[in-house]
DNA sequence: TGACTTATTATACACATGTATATACATATG
DNA sequence: CATATGTATATACATGTGTATAATAAGTCA
């Protein structure tokens, strides 16, 4: 007995780094999931359903990872490394998911983006809290927490996407280069 | 006679906000351009083609509007605040062409990320260029200017991507907020 | 002009797609 | 038990796709 996870896990399988869920067809699906194409209809009204269930899934998995690894978040080390550090280490493990909502954010229909998008507010809106908590902590000011975390989210973003299709061995580097910047954010790239 | 300008133009007169260039097929441009499905092949190999001198075309239409925009940049508007008006003009006026550059680098083929991704860094350089000419005016220093230039470029044209599918009413809040992230990449958000 | 080369088209084929309809099968309910 | 209900399937249809092949039109040059 087939269900609704079982479509979007066969789904999840044929998305890749070449492999946009815009070029999915209905019976590709089911011929992965091992269904006639029509039981694909007792499950989803079409394949925007199954694109959105696909984001849903990925979202409250790498919300569930991020929340975890701020947990983790340690004087030896900076906020900012560590969340980083995180984030890339997701982008090795869960790369699948991570795919939707780095790189197919900004095509698709428009259910399909607005559900991508309202998972990056949530997102900023978890991270704009840890950064007024952070700074306050420390003695210092921050004058448009939400504008910092959006700046740091899609900054961040941006790159994972970017990451997800070059080889291993430019990752460090990338990395490396994704703490400096957002580091600018926070505390700027030119000095007086 | 028909030639590759006709059928690139015919193809960009077909992408838009919820059609993305991976969903065109050669049939359909052949038909919107009025020519036979198989004329397609005197011009290209395949549709990949078609879509990197999309976006090639793309490419130096705007590399040719934003060094214009260089040129106005006057005492009166910090170089931040026109040049984003700059790029938000074009958002209204060369919607489509923008459109294959903020939204569809990170999905579709190898080599069409890898023609997208070139653009990107050859307007890093130039802004890059700038940058370091900005800040030596004016007695400051910029430590990393390619990453202060990659950080503001990826901001941009994220939030350019996203502009795209909105109202219009609601991009003057989006142009205010980001020239203030592209502020706070120069001077940082946080304050001692 | 006529011979040639090149560009464009018409026709056709094999295949993939979304989905309508009808049917089989299992399980639950009376 | 019979029968109703939810679920999966088989078959079929109309339509769209990329492209091979052959025929035609247009252009060039002796």
């Amino acid at each position: 007995m087939i269900n609704r996870e079982d479509i979007v896990a066969a789904a999840l399988s044929l998305v890749g780094p070449n492999r946009s869920i815009s070029s999915l067809s209905l019976r590709e699906i089911a011929r992965y999931a091992d269904i006639a194409p029509n039981s694909f209809y007792r499950h989803f009204k079409n394949m925007d359903e199954v694109a959105i269930a696909m984001i849903e899934l990925a979202g409250t998995s790498l919300n569930r990872l991020l929340s975890e690894a701020r947990y983790r978040v340690t004087a030896d080390k900076s906020a900012v490394v560590t969340s980083i550090e995180a984030f890339m280490e997701m982008l090795n493990s869960e790369e699948r998911l991570l795919h939707l909502l780095l790189r197919e954010g900004s095509v698709g229909s428009e259910s399909y983006r607005r559900a991508v998008e309202n998972f990056l507010i949530h997102f900023e809106e978890e991270l704009s809290l840890d950064l007024i908590r952070l700074v306050s902590a420390s003695g210092r000011q921050i004058k448009y927490p939400h504008l910092v975390s959006k700046a740091i989210t899609r900054l961040v973003f941006s790159q994972g996407g970017y990451i997800l299709g070059r080889p291993q061995n430019e990752q460090p580097l990338i990395k490396e280069n994704l703490i400096k910047m957002v580091r600018m954010i926070i505390v700027g790239g030119v000095q007086n």
